[in-house]
DNA sequence: GGCGGAAATGAATGCGCATACATTTGCGGC
DNA sequence: GCCGCAAATGTATGCGCATTCATTTCCGCC
């Protein structure tokens, strides 16, 4: 038996020695073990569990010429860099008076958590594991890591994502203009702001509306705006007569946009850009006296947690963050298969979820 | 120059040939610059721009020996498996009628994100990516992909975990009875629920408390309370004199026990073993018409984002989960560079955030 | 008992890179 | 212009595994 090195971890040579058969054996017992005889695999298994010998993925990927590992490139928070000290517990416990805070954890919509856990599942059912990093332009550090690669919108300049897409398979995320010749998986997000407005212009019969946006420049906002202009043509409203007021997307901004637009005058309906913004909405017009959904229905979108333990609940527009991960790894996995197919858009479906704020019926 | 398949990721070698150097120096160019003459280093950058050549880190970890990538385990929720089918968009948006349904996904805290971008940026500083992978009871998946392995509580059997550390560096996050032999890093429960007790008895001096407790088999629900007794022993409070209902930690369930408490007698202040219990209170307590703070002061614990939005807003613990995360990787930095370090067990500090339902002062 | 073919196993090679060691180049000093 | 040394570069090897091809073993059958 070969010299082993103790501290190291075991390797097949390892494996091979204490079962007494050649690398090769020890290789085919763990990758295909229908094409090793009975007692000999159990041989290798004994060894394997004696010595805790786990393959290495490195290894492998380098002999498969593929890692089995997909990539997962988040956006970053601006506030997020602050990964602060390691600040152990000196038995002292901070106490913070925390009246008026709205933003407990950085205002962010932790959604991607959802992503996350779609696009792990989806990988693990292929055997392959997950690699996650957030967005810092380039993303050239994890390319040679991955066998394909998930990136959301606007985490990665186009360019690296052009450069990267040369080498690796890349599927864009949630981007709905998404370039031509890449992949990409998004959500239906236009349809969704259509459906809901046609709820409340359709079913409810509301023609007074007004709508709380969110930041001019925003994609997102924008393509929301698509599905109201949208549903309001669908009934024959004239678009001119909704007053439009950009907020930020936060819910301090919107309360106040909100007052001044009920201030000046109440509309029956208030669609707002996001759900955040909706809770500002709910502020101004409690504020204002006035009632939710009697007075005011009011639809949020993006469906936060918060929304659903808002008083009223709030009616949104939920995207389906799950099946997105999982739809972007699929798209990977096809993409390989099939490296010359056309590029492919896939765009998923969202739900309106009709709460309190905007009831089925009034 | 030798023949180069074409549809390949380019390699060191082709970027040698390319620029009329051997492979040694491409790599030396790419690995450490200065070792390098100017002119070699710009003909070996523009090589590598020309082909877009990208190291393979497979190839990399096994000259290396380390792979430079972390691993985190995450625990998954008995929901989540169902990372449903496609079901691309046919154009037809669902609407649901939503009312009455608290849980918008699934109920699950989702501040597994925060854990998650924590230990991505400490990686990322230390040029490291970031494996993901949900708790599926083994882990020995990904336990070869790694130079260390980042376990949460309760998502790999003891029998795995000591298997896995055994080969690579393990730290266990969030688990206050860590085994001893292993790396830990956890956050101070026990001390966060004593501090808001005590500032429940001492500050506001009330003494006629209840606690609505998690379920019973619950090791996060045993230490906070805990800190809880802790609190009523330092201040002289009969233990005893404190009444303790079980919920699950869920926010319906929470509100039947909670009207059963108050039915009975209601307490001066509510303390609760979680969050969403903690809303759950709100509704019983707004059910019987009484007034928070006013009436009966509520406590929670976690930080979850619905609490800052409720009615009023919840007083709460929070974990410093983003901290958390960081101090995981440091942790097995720590470990990687010195592995006959004795054990190290560190717990991180958790803070109050006082909120209408508990403030300050009455 | 020996033969032929299939199944099982072994030996050897390459995956792409880092690096120890060998070789060449460049440069100052005489 | 040559010697000697240091810096720059090249050559060769190994990291741990999968796999091809060669070899051996095992069986059924004559």
């Amino acid at each position: 038996m070969a010299k082993r090195k103790v501290g190291a971890a075991p390797t097949v040579y390892d494996v091979a020695d204490a079962a007494a058969v050649s690398i090769a054996t020890v290789s085919r017992a763990v990758r295909n073990p229908e094409s090793v005889t009975p007692a000999t695999r159990e041989r290798v298994e004994q060894a394997i569990h004696e010595l805790g010998y786990v393959p290495s993925a490195p290894a492998r990927a380098l002999a498969d010429r593929r890692t089995g590992a997909y990539g997962l490139l988040l956006p970053g928070f601006d506030d997020l860099e602050d990964a602060a000290a390691p600040a152990p517990s000196d038995g002292s416990v901070r106490i913070t008076d925390d009246r008026g805070n709205r933003s407990p954890i950085g205002g962010a919509p932790l959604y991607y958590d959802e992503v996350l856990r779609g696009a792990e599942v989806e990988a693990w059912r292929h055997g392959a594991a997950l690699l996650v990093a957030v967005g810092r332009g380039q993303g050239h550090d994890i390319a040679g890591r991955v066998d394909g690669l998930a990136v959301f919108a606007r985490t990665m300049t186009d360019d690296a994502i052009a450069r990267v897409a040369g080498r690796t398979p890349v599927v864009l995320l949630a981007d709905e203009q998404a370039a031509r010749g890449i992949d990409s998986v998004s959500v239906d997000n236009a349809r969704g702001m259509r459906a809901l407005v046609e709820h409340v212009v359709g079913e409810l019969g509301i023609r007074d509306l007004a709508y709380l946006a969110g930041p001019k420049d925003s994609p997102d906002d924008a393509v929301r705006r698509t599905g109201l202009g949208q549903a309001l043509a669908a009934h024959k409203v004239d678009s001119r007569s909704v007053r439009v007021r950009h907020g930020d997307f936060g819910r301090a901004r919107a309360a106040q946009v909100a007052a001044e637009l009920i201030a000046e005058r109440a509309p029956r309906a208030l669609v707002c850009a996001n759900d955040q913004s909706a809770l500002g909405a709910l502020d101004a017009i409690r504020a204002a006296g006035l009632r939710v959904p009697d007075d005011i229905v009011v639809t949020g979108f993006d469906g936060i947690e918060a929304g659903a333990y808002a008083t009223p609940p709030i009616t949104t527009v939920r995207q389906p963050m799950r099946a997105l991960g999982g739809a972007a790894i699929r798209a990977l996995e096809a993409r390989i298969a099939d490296p010359t197919a056309a590029p492919q858009h896939l765009t998923l479906p969202v739900e309106v979820l009709l709460r309190e704020s905007c009831p089925p019926a009034l």
